[in-house]
Parts: C-alpha cells; sequence; structure tokens
DNA sequence: ACAATAAAGTTGACCAGTCAAATAAAAAGT
DNA sequence: ACTTTTTATTTGACTGGTCAACTTTATTGT
C-alpha cells in the first residue's frame, strides 16, 4: 500500500557473512527479552509487581530468613543492583530488615505480609506459566537445548579461539 | 574456617519452583552474555574495535552505500541506539556520511577507507570464530536449539497464557 | 591490645538500551 | 499555494546492569 513498502530483502540475510553468530547473538536476544517482556507483562496483569520486584522477592522468599551476603551468592546478581533494589523493596514494604544480633554489619531479610501474600500469588502464575511455555518442547528437545547452551558457554570461556 | 561458612545449600536449585522459567532467563542471558564478551574480547585484542563499533561497522560494511532508516529497518537495533553510535563511529573516521542530494533530511552512510580496513579485518576473524563456535555443535543438534528457540519465541508473543 | 585484613553493604559513576518527544524536510491532500 | 501528514534523524530522559571505591564492623595475626 504505501509507496515505500521498501523492498524488504530477507531481512537478516542481508547481513554480510555472519549467520551463526548473527542467529545466536540475535535470536538468544530477542528471545530472552520477549520472554522477559511476557513475564513482566503477567506479573503486571496479575499480581502487580514487576520483573524485578518479584526477582527479588522470589529470591528473599524462597530463601525465608536470609542476609544480604547469601542472596547475593545465591543469585547471581551484582551487589549493588541487589542493594538497590532491596532497598526500594523494603521502602515499599514488600520485605522487611533487621539487624543481625550478632554481626552488626548484616540484616537479616523476610517477607513482610504483604511480600509474602505477593509471592503467593505470584507463584502459582509463574510456574503455570512455566508449564505453558514448555508444553510445546519435548524433552528430547529441552536436553538438546540445554547441551547446545552448555556447549556454547563452555566455547565462550576458552581463550584458545 | 569463618564461623560463618554460611550453610551453602546447592545455589541455583535453592529457588522454589522455578526450574525452567530460572533455566531459560538465567541460562540464555549468561550465555549471551558470555559470547559477547569473548567476541568484544577477540575485536578488541584482534582489531582494536569494540564490539558495538563492529555491529555499526558491519552493518554499514554489508550494506555498502546506505542511509541511516535503511539501517534502522535491516537491522533490529533501535534508531536511538544507531544514531548515537554512528555519530560516534562518523567522529572517529570509520564511516561518511554524506547528505543526500535528493532528500534534505537524509544521510548517505559509508565506510571510509579506515572504516572499510577495520572491516575487512575484521570480517574474517568473525567468521573463524563462528566456525570454531559451531565446530562442537551437530547439524542435529543445531536445528533443534533453533527449533527451541522458534517455539519459545512464539510462545512468548501469544497473548492467551 | 592493636594493626592488618577481610567481609557486609552502600553509593557513585558509567555504559547499553529503550521510548518518546522534538525538529526539520518532503510528500500528499485540498 | 497552503495546510496536513509522513518520513528521517536527533535528543532527552529513564531503566537495567556492571564495576569500583568507600564505610563500617568483624576477624585474624602478632
Amino acid at each position: 500500500m504505501t509507496k515505500s513498502d521498501t523492498v524488504s530483502k530477507a531481512p537478516a540475510q542481508t547481513f554480510a557473512g555472519q549467520p551463526l553468530q548473527q542467529f545466536l547473538t540475535y535470536r538468544l536476544s530477542r528471545v530472552q527479552s520477549k520472554l522477559n517482556a511476557q513475564m513482566a507483562k503477567i506479573l503486571r496483569e496479575n499480581v502487580g509487581l514487576t520483573l524485578m520486584q518479584w526477582r527479588v522477592i522470589a529470591l528473599v522468599g524462597s530463601a525465608g530468613q536470609t542476609r544480604f551476603s547469601s542472596l547475593v551468592k545465591e543469585s547471581v546478581l551484582d551487589k549493588g543492583f541487589l542493594s538497590r533494589n532491596l532497598k526500594t523493596l523494603i521502602e515499599q514494604g514488600f520485605i522487611l530488615s533487621e539487624p543481625d544480633q550478632n554481626d552488626q554489619r548484616a540484616q537479616n531479610l523476610r517477607l513482610s505480609p504483604k511480600g509474602q501474600d505477593a509471592f503467593e500469588r505470584a507463584l502459582p502464575i509463574t510456574q503455570k506459566r512455566q508449564e505453558w511455555l514448555r508444553k510445546d518442547i519435548t524433552e528430547d528437545e529441552l536436553a538438546v537445548f540445554r547441551r547446545v547452551l552448555d556447549k556454547l558457554e563452555t566455547a565462550s570461556e576458552r581463550q584458545d579461539f
């Protein structure tokens, strides 16, 4: 219709000789960002949480009583990142922080009732979504998928390119 | 040794019922960031380019003479992102920008000799690395991998969760 | 007991990315 | 010819995320 219904060559293929790297980088990040976007939407609509809020709440919720440093170790999140997000969640009343008796540096973290409630409402939804995502993927496919990711990860760690 | 040799449960598994979402999100982003980091390193050491410089140079280089707007369409990059990066690459002398004769809004872009040189030096390296990455992955595995990504992407686009 | 070191958290600075608003020129409609 | 709409590009503002420096409190070594 529009005059600039531009020629539209095969979009990604235009790119000279980079099919795999192209494919990998591009697809990986695209899929990931779509998964995140969807998850964010689901959480927003069903529980009223942002992805980030959920991440941290899930972390604390499934750990029970923890300390900041344990979270940093268990999750793979950055200290700074976690610290800031935790702070806003505490301000928002999802998480309670109490100074540790024995160690004045440390703070003990746990969900507030409000946080616990959010956690309990979100959890089954995330599980349901998980099953939903998986339902079209066979065990075999998933196994291969994991294996390829492993191989890629391993390769990407090697120095001897 | 230390008194706070904290109990250290199985690290990732601690996380309640999220294996897949966990797995997907976490693994995907990890693999991706490792691939990027490695690529960045290779480019830095062998060609002296940053990943970002390379991305844009590769884009312009394989397109030949283009316009900004075409790049935006072909790549999936954000306008703003591209505009800024292009600007710095022009300042750095990798890319030449000439106003279009017919359309005063548009600029024609192409690699400068310096940019062309960088492109030609980087290209074979990226291809070599690509083969290197692939060498442990069979055709079948790759096919499944793609298929799973497709399925995930499709699922992540659906609204009817 | 006391200096050196390490651990817990916080903060500041910074880069990548996304989105939306702004500017400016061209094309279309009347 | 003149207003409206579209297209091209830039800029600003904001989020997510990483890194490193910094403060405070414990721990360790002497």
